[in-house]
DNA sequence: TATTTTAATTGTAATATTGCAATTAAATAA
DNA sequence: TTATTTAATTGCAATATTACAATTAAAATA
């Protein structure tokens, strides 16, 4: 159907899931290693360094932003995007302890 | 178009993108941690556990397996899948990686 | 052999995602 | 005011994803 079923899992296992899909893209992996790169970029930059059309880009910088990984300052007509520290910290912790899941070494099954 | 444009993108993105989107749904997640918790699960198990029909659990865990972190062990009629340490270790190394990028402390832009 | 058990596969409906052309919105510059 | 610049929004076509009923495959058991 296309669409999960959010609501037979955990709060937490939808969490992880929501931020595990919007890195599931490459052009927003790409745009976030700018935004480190950099420390701050205008829309038009991402455009030019990544190669996807205007309408596209912004599209994926406001799924960004919709999460609150990344916010953006209006200067005049231009918009300075950067990552938001804060939130991308607390994104790490939840990320993290899901990959940092490890097994007891010798309980090998298959 | 439904259809990212791999091409522009350099491995690594890809690649992290590939890993974090299997990641991207909930089934997953409760998957791996249920791999994670028990160390040995048989398909069935999941089926019940998780909630879902187990046509749909199947096809998870073969994006689970296509990805190689997980593995299964035929026993008869039974599977039993586990995390495979080694390949779970080094798709680690690389979303880590990326979710690790900081920034100077002092270069705050918006 | 026939039945049972377990999981993979197939087919399909519903929904989501990606990408872009065209347009709009909003601020600045002429 | 009238361009111009920059980015958001709208609308749409192509493709992908999710979920499951029905079926198949393969091994174990009666």
């Amino acid at each position: 159907m296309g669409l999960a079923k959010t609501e037979i899992f955990t709060d937490r296992q939808n969490q992880i899931a929501t931020f595990a899909k919007v890195f599931g893209h490459p052009a927003r992996v790409a745009i976030l290693q700018q935004l480190f790169r950099t420390d701050s970029c205008y829309c038009g930059n991402l455009v030019d360094e990544i190669g996807l059309a205007q309408p596209t880009i912004s599209q994926h910088l406001k799924e960004l932003r919709n999460l609150g990984l990344i916010k953006g300052n209006v200067e005049g007509t231009s918009v300075c995007y950067c990552i938001d520290r804060e939130n991308w910290t607390s994104m790490k912790a939840v990320v993290g302890d899901f990959l940092d899941q490890d097994l007891p070494e010798n309980e090998e099954c298959c």
